[in-house]
DNA sequence: ATGCCTCGAGTTCA
DNA sequence: CTCGAGGCAT
């Protein structure tokens, strides 16, 4: 039973909360909660203590507007306290704003000025006769901290007023941020050569200006803005903010370009989604957008409420970050069998969608975090899509929690987790006897790269397995209309159980799932009887299930069909093969040209390839070497998997087809190049080689050393059958390579081509295929090497960094001309 | 050995 | 997209 409490309670403990927060927010630097559970926290108070004015004590937070500064500076009280705004998050409260003014001011129209709320720090600046005599921190609003000797050090705030006119005695007020892109780099070179890690740009600019020793605020890249004013004595400023604003720039203030004066709500409101438009490219954190009356004597009739004017709004972006909780931590095994452990959370809304689930990556990852099972955690949407962990909040974690651990067993099918030498990950030992590693490896067998089975998603895969009908690739193959369509049927109904209950009475003990198909239609006969069958059948279903089921297992063995015939890059990708991926299996085909000779090559060979070295060698040949995985590949010719484009060997093979490079490409310690190649000038082929006594070796030029460790690697049987099978592939390979060179040189062979941004008139799949055709090499990321660089529309960093490393780019234009010229 | 440069693998949600 | 790690050039 939870009902809420009494509003006395609620507004204790919120006040209690708030402070809370406060004291971690301005003294410690470190925030205990988001900026916009805070705000919830406030609002909550404010509604709670407006509806309940007897319980608005007087040192209610919502009358201050932080905590009491720290004792490490030297206290400031503001001549004119910094106070700060209330928040609107929706438009109907910018309305509401907007309707409030109008009313007292009695005016049609009014004008704001607007402008970006940075994520910074807020302060103050002291002018005196045009000498910058002293800088504070916001503090409480009332009184802050003197950080004069820091801020000296940022080179935007300057140390004399420029121009002319400005008052004997000025305050300027404004924000210290730290640019995004001098955050990255302050970061990059911490963790590069020691140095503190900053967590976000705000907590850096915070930290920074809060440092005693004013050298180290020195080091870091700090920026500033003004934005408006404070004291001002002895002089005069224009009559509007925006005038302001315009002098302060005169007298040497950065003040942002994105300020403007706007009309009425819609101005507002058009500015804010102009803004929120823009957010992602603009050089620094902004969380919103800040609305002030821009005219002073309008701003003076409106005056204050207790803590924020009643002339200004802050207008804030939906947040980016929020707090919430770990409710489980489990596995996944991926389809190598990696166990990536992913946090289940109480579902939060996060910049715009719901998250439930986050990634943490690893056993290293968690134990770096010391994320637990129970704990409050941030969590951000950071400039991509995925929602990642940033922090625990350790003050909120619940009492007897443990650290995590990994658990010792698979939780799919308990075989042992083990984890490499040395890696990061642990991986589930069962390979193909688990299921969800048979489930991913279908799955990525049905993808669209490689055999590009349409239809078959997660969930019938799923299904497909637990049911038992398919319990491995080639299984898919087999697989029947009658089958599909049953399966469709128990996953669409809203009780399987139910379905399956109903079928199974009608079942011969052993029987299949044609049969069970068959019990079902049988079921109250015919079309009609669905409708009456409402027992665990969704709706739309009693409408015509079996014509649409039977169109989509149609479909699908369709889709099975079409996908019989791929090519050879494709296929041996769709194996699934550990480090083997789409290039790697193109350079495979590429090379080799038949799966025939692939699937009996030993390891040592598939080194021949570039860019295919020991690990990867081991990885096809420990795939090949296991029966099971050649039974599959037999299932799959016999089931009608045609490869279209087998070929001959590259000729570019036949340098190496030699006793020296296999001995090099076999990994035996102590056998360097040089050895190898005075091995292979003393020995006619490799089976005179294993014949060869010791100080035959030794009289081939070899050290010691070297001699007594190929015997040693030799003594091992499976180490001997190796080299002679793989000698003997070498001979059967230089039978098949023809001899000349292959077809001319395409126009762009050599060249690295990189895409980015989204093309108009093609995918970029096509534009990739295309480019390959005329000999290029299409790379994911941009460096040196890279020829030049397709840029569509919005394209990002990628466009960035070729314009940094000063890369040909090309439009989409030119690339059509040259691929049409070329064609 | 060291430091790029790529590739592979994994991940979220509408 | 990002991270980790394999391959290769220096």
């Amino acid at each position: 039973m939870t009902s809420s409490p009494a509003p006395a309670e609620r507004a204790a403990d919120l006040r209690r909360r708030i402070e809370d927060a406060n004291r971690r927010y301005h003294e410690l630097d470190a925030p205990s909660i988001t900026d916009a559970e805070y705000d919830a926290l406030v609002r909550e108070l404010e509604a709670l203590e407006a509806a309940h004015p007897e319980l608005a004590a007087p040192d209610s937070p919502t009358r201050r507007v932080g905590a009491a500064p720290s004792a490490r500076f030297a206290p400031v009280v503001h001549a004119v306290p910094m106070l700060s705004l209330g928040n609107a998050f929706s438009d109907e409260e910018v309305a509401d704003f907007v309707r409030r003014i109008a009313e007292q001011l009695d005016r049609p129209e009014l004008v704001f000025s607007a402008e970006p709320k940075l994520d910074g720090l807020a302060i103050s600046l002291r002018y005196e006769d045009g000498a910058f005599v002293r800088g504070a921190t916001r503090g409480d609003g009332a009184t802050g901290e003197d950080v004069t000797a820091n801020l000296r050090t940022i080179a935007d705030i300057p140390q004399r007023l420029a121009g002319r006119g400005w008052p004997p005695v000025l305050e300027v007020r404004g924000e210290v941020y730290m640019a995004r892109a001098a955050f990255e780099r302050w970061n990059e070179q911490a963790r590069l050569h020691g140095g503190k890690v900053l967590a976000n740009p705000r907590n850096g600019a915070a930290g920074s200006l809060r440092q005693l020793d004013p050298q180290v605020t020195a080091s870091r890249p700090l920026s500033f803005y003004a934005y408006g004013v404070g004291q001002v004595e002895g002089g005069s400023l224009p009559d509007t903010h925006s005038g302001t604003l315009a002098k302060l720039r005169e007298w040497g203030f950065p003040v942002s370009d994105l300020v403007q004066v706007v009309r009425g709500t819609d101005g507002l409101l058009g500015y804010y989604r102009g803004i929120g438009e823009a957010r992602d490219g603009l050089p620094f954190d902004i969380d919103g957008v800040v609305y002030k009356l821009d005219d002073y004597a309008g701003q003076r009739e409106m005056g204050f409420v207790a803590r924020a004017p009643r002339w200004a709004i802050a207008h804030k972006f939906p947040a980016q970050e929020q707090s919430t909780t770990v409710e489980a931590i489990e596995i996944q095994i991926g389809r190598t069998g990696a166990a990536t452990p992913v946090a289940r959370l109480k579902p939060v809304h996060v910049a715009g969608v719901v998250v439930t689930n986050a990634t943490l990556h690893n056993a290293d990852h968690v134990a770096r975090l010391d994320v637990r099972v129970g704990d409050t955690v941030i969590v951000r949407r950071a400039g991509d899509v995925i929602p990642e962990v940033v922090q625990v909040v350790p003050e909120h974690r619940p009492d007897g929690t443990q650290p995590w651990t990994m658990p010792s067993h698979c939780p799919v099918c308990g075989s042992e987790l083990v984890r490499e030498e040395g890696a990061a990950v642990w991986r589930c030992s069962g390979e193909a006897a688990c299921p969800a590693q048979l489930k991913e490896t279908i799955n990525h067998f049905a993808s669209r790269r490689a055999m590009d089975i349409d239809g078959l998603g997660d969930k019938y895969v799923e299904t497909l397995v637990d049911a038992g009908i398919i319990r491995g690739i080639a299984d898919l193959y087999g697989l029947g209309r009658d089958q599909l369509l049953y399966l469709k049927l128990v996953l669409d109904a809203e009780s399987p159980e139910a379905l399956a209950g109903a079928v199974q009475p009608h079942l011969q003990p052993g029987e299949g799932s044609g049969a069970a198909l068959a019990a079902l239609l049988a079921l109250d006969g015919g079309d009609e009887g669905w409708r009456t069958r409402a027992l665990g059948l969704p709706i739309a279903f009693a409408w015509n299930p079996k014509k649409i089921a039977t169109r989509w297992a149609e479909n699908l063995v369709a889709a099975i069909e079409h996908s019989r015939d791929t090519t050879l890059a494709r296929f041996l990708y769709a194996l699934g093969i550990q480090h083997v991926g789409e290039s790697t299996a193109k350079a495979l085909a590429q090379w080799f040209g038949d799966l025939q000779l692939v699937r009996r090559l030993p390891w040592p060979l598939f080194k021949r390839v570039p860019d295919i070295g020991g690990e990867v060698a081991r990885a096809i040949g420990h795939f090949l070497d296991q029966p099971a995985n050649q039974e599959v590949i037999d299932r799959l010719l016999e089931r009608g998997v045609r490869i279209g484009d087998a070929h001959p060997p590259s000729p570019k093979l036949r340098e190496g087809l030699d006793l020296a490079t296999l001995l090099v490409d076999l990994e035996i310690p102590k056998v360097t190049a040089v050895r190898a190649a005075q091995l292979a000038a003393a020995f006619a082929d490799a089976q005179a080689l294993l014949d060869a006594p010791v100080h035959a070796l030794v009289t081939a030029g070899l050290p010691a050393e070297s001699a007594n460790a190929l015997v040693a690697w030799l003594e091992q049987e499976a180490n001997a059958a190796l080299l002679l099978r793989s000698a003997q592939a070498q001979a059967e390979l230089l039978a098949l390579v023809p001899h000349q060179a292959g077809q001319g040189a395409g126009p762009l062979e050599g060249k690295t081509v990189v895409l980015t941004g989204t093309l108009a008139a093609m995918s970029r799949d096509e534009a990739k295929e295309k480019l390959e055709a005329l000999g290029a090499k299409v790379a994911g990321s941009v460096s040196k090497k890279t020829s030049f660089v397709v840029a569509g529309e919005a394209a990002g960093s990628k466009l960035a960094k070729a314009g940094e490393l000063g890369i040909e780019v090309w439009d989409e234009a030119r690339l059509q001309a040259f691929l049409a010229e070329h064609a």
